[in-house]
RNA sequence: GCGCCAGUAGCUCAGCAGGAUAGAGCAACGGCCUUCUAAGCCGUGGGUCAGGGGUUCGAAUCCCUUCUGGCGCGCCA
């Protein structure tokens, strides 16, 4: 039951009796009800001050005729207060309608088929090779994971794609690098972190040695020139970084449906050239190859530098171009930091100048910056936080909570990296996207208040309860959840469907995780006051089931945040 | 200099397609486990929503402006 389009339907009823027409339609106001500040106002509310100049009737006026016109089943109440209209739905069958829709369906509620044969390609994580993943990756791996789910919630089809970092000149320093003072073993044990020490290695010596520079330019030749040495090395060093970042996957449980990087483009950027000369949008500046954006108040994108290499610009533009020609997206998301926000303003720009429509699809979901206590983050002087690091630490700490407070857990170590792995990505999911993000280790390792853990703990606490419960034969009696810490729960499971459109709309995860905060703190308060299992069967039956629905909605956001739900922890 | 973004409690932040009395968590202090998981619950204190102007019946929310901070601005990605 739809209540928002319920009531609109109410208030037209009685706005042709009354006052003889609304002019709006039903949509319109059910989107133009609102959510009370509090209970005692209500359960939705209509300003009136919107139909005040079409009808040229004070708000107040309004209000109390419409007040008095309107009688339904499933409202207890209308009040007319200074201009507003407030709907008070009958608490049982609010109770009633809104914990038999979570049940009923199940796993897919709060979903539609609105993406139905559309398809979203998603950009994210983008690792470098040679490199290894630090905490600054974690929110495009975990925004774009989330996005993704969500995508999928919502039936789209969704395209996974790691850009990865692996393309320039560094390469081929690396492979002079191994060359000279490397060898397979130490690489192949040593994994990104041998590589890391090649390239720095490297970097110093050639400061006062410009032929090693010289060499390291000649292996990227090589690379370029497709030389079997130089591309089996390199494609080496490529596997040895995925094989890396696959455990820091694993952890996070994420998952890409293509590697395809800036290599990939490698043979797919002439033809973009080509098209922008024959376009007449490439003009020459200064030796290099640009497109002129001055008349929509840019620098101009940098196509060719002057020696004839392709730019940052040119590979994003064949990709662009390859992504649409090979998925033939609706939408495509780049989830990348905000420091790109020109870069990406440029992308979309040229692509419209090419005469491409399908730019409008393309969106830059832009994120905020990682600092480390304050100081931005640098592997050279040491301020850096490895992902990997940081998750084994989160699970140890998880371990060292369950060996306390839960000795006799069975699956100790799974549930510890569960709730570990959980607590970090929480946290990187829990502020609006575009703030910037100080990470501070007591911050990042907290298992208390608005955390993951304490959302999972709630799941674990309502599983619990489940358990203890078992089946109910009796129907349930739903007067049992009239109160106000039930129905503030009822009011949040019911409000679900729509968080998740918010944030599918807006590519915010933090709507979910913060969602779920609340759902967590709306269910602990009900737990407190009232117990589930009381003696009464169809009043236990109703309880037994709101605290169904919460379980399976708390599960149900949490793994579109990409967190696991343990139940029992 | 130009552009993008941000500024809300001591700290971290919600709220911003305008709506009723601006909310959480952390930190501090004080309560609650012989009842379903205390990683929990309850209470106390804490605010010029950066400043100013405008639009509106109504502004933390929209517009203008100033200030502060972050990021970006041709041959890196």
């Amino acid at each position: 039951m739809d209540f928002k389009l319920s009531i609109a339907n109410e208030i037209i009823a009685a706005a042709e009796r009354a006052l003889g027409g609304s002019g709006l339609l039903a949509a319109d106001i059910a989107a133009a009800l609102e959510i009370p500040p509090n209970t005692e106002m209500g359960d939705y509310a209509f300003p009136c001050f919107k139909l005040s100049k079409a009808l040229h009737k004070s708000p107040m006026m309004i209000s109390d005729a419409l007040a008095g016109e309107i009688h339904a089943d499933f409202l207890s109440k209308v009040e007319s207060v200074k201009g507003y209209l407030n709907f008070f739905i009958d608490r049982a069958t609010y109770a009633e309608k809104v914990v038999d829709a979570v049940l009923n369906q199940g796993e897919a509620y709060g979903s539609d088929h609105s993406g139905a044969g559309k398809t979203v390609v998603l950009d994210y994580s983008s690792i470098n090779i040679a490199k290894r993943f630090h905490i600054g990756h974690l929110s495009t791996t975990m925004i774009g994971n989330s996005l993704y789910k969500l995508h999928k919630f919502f039936d789209w089809n969704a395209v996974g794609v790691n850009h990865l970092g692996d393309w320039g000149t560094q390469f081929g320093k690396m492979i002079a690098a191994y060359k000279r003072w490397g060898d397979h073993d130490t690489v192949a044990a040593g994994g990104v972190d041998e590589m890391v020490k090649l390239y720095v290695r490297f970097n110093t010596e050639a400061k006062d040695n410009e032929a090693l520079n010289d060499e390291g330019r000649a292996w990227f030749k090589k690379i370029e020139d497709g030389d079997p040495e130089a591309l089996e090395i390199f494609n080496w060093f490529k596997s040895v970084t995925l094989k890396d970042a696959e455990r820091v996957y694993d952890l996070l449980n994420v998952k890409f449906d293509s590697y395809a990087g800036e290599s990939f483009y490698n043979d797919k950027m002439q033809p973009i050239v080509d098209e922008l000369k024959r376009k007449g949008l490439l003009i020459e500046d200064q030796g290099a190859q640009i497109v002129d954006l001055e008349p929509y108040g840019m620098p101009p994108a940098l196509i060719l530098r002057s020696d004839g290499a392709t730019l940052y610009i040119t590979r994003d533009l064949a990709a662009a171009k390859y992504r649409k020609d090979t998925y033939n997206f609706d939408k495509s998301l780049y989830v990348v930091a905000y420091q790109q926000d020109l870069h990406f303003r440029q992308l979309f720009k040229v692509l419209e100048l090419m005469g491409y429509e399908w730019y409008k699809d393309c969106e830059h979901v832009a994120f905020g910056m990682v600092s480390f206590e304050g100081q931005t983050l640098s592997t050279r002087e040491g301020r850096v936080v490895y992902l990997e690091d940081l998750l084994n630490m989160a699970i140890r700490k998880a371990r060292a909570i369950i060996d306390e407070k839960s000795p006799d857990l069975e699956n100790k170590d799974e549930v510890a990296r569960q709730v570990g792995v959980g607590a970090v990505v929480f946290f990187a999911l829990y502020n609006n996207r575009i703030k910037d993000i100080d990470f501070y280790w007591d911050r990042a390792l907290n298992f208390d208040g608005e955390t993951g853990p304490y959302v999972m703990y709630t799941h674990a606490r309502a599983c619990s309860v489940l358990r203890k419960a078992g089946e109910c034969a009796a129907a349930p009696d739903f007067n049992a959840l009239t109160d106000p810490e039930a129905q503030d729960v009822v009011r949040l499971l019911e409000q679900y469907p729509s968080v998740l459109k918010a944030a599918l709309n807006k590519s915010e995860p933090s709507m979910i995780t913060r969602y779920s905060v609340d759902l967590s703190q709306a269910f602990n308060k009900f737990y407190y006051e009232h117990k589930v299992m009381v003696d009464d069967p169809a009043e236990r039956a109703a309880r037994v089931a709101l605290t169904r629905a919460v379980r399976q909605v708390i599960a149900s956001a949490l793994n579109l945040i990409g967190l696991e739900a343990p139940a029992r922890m």
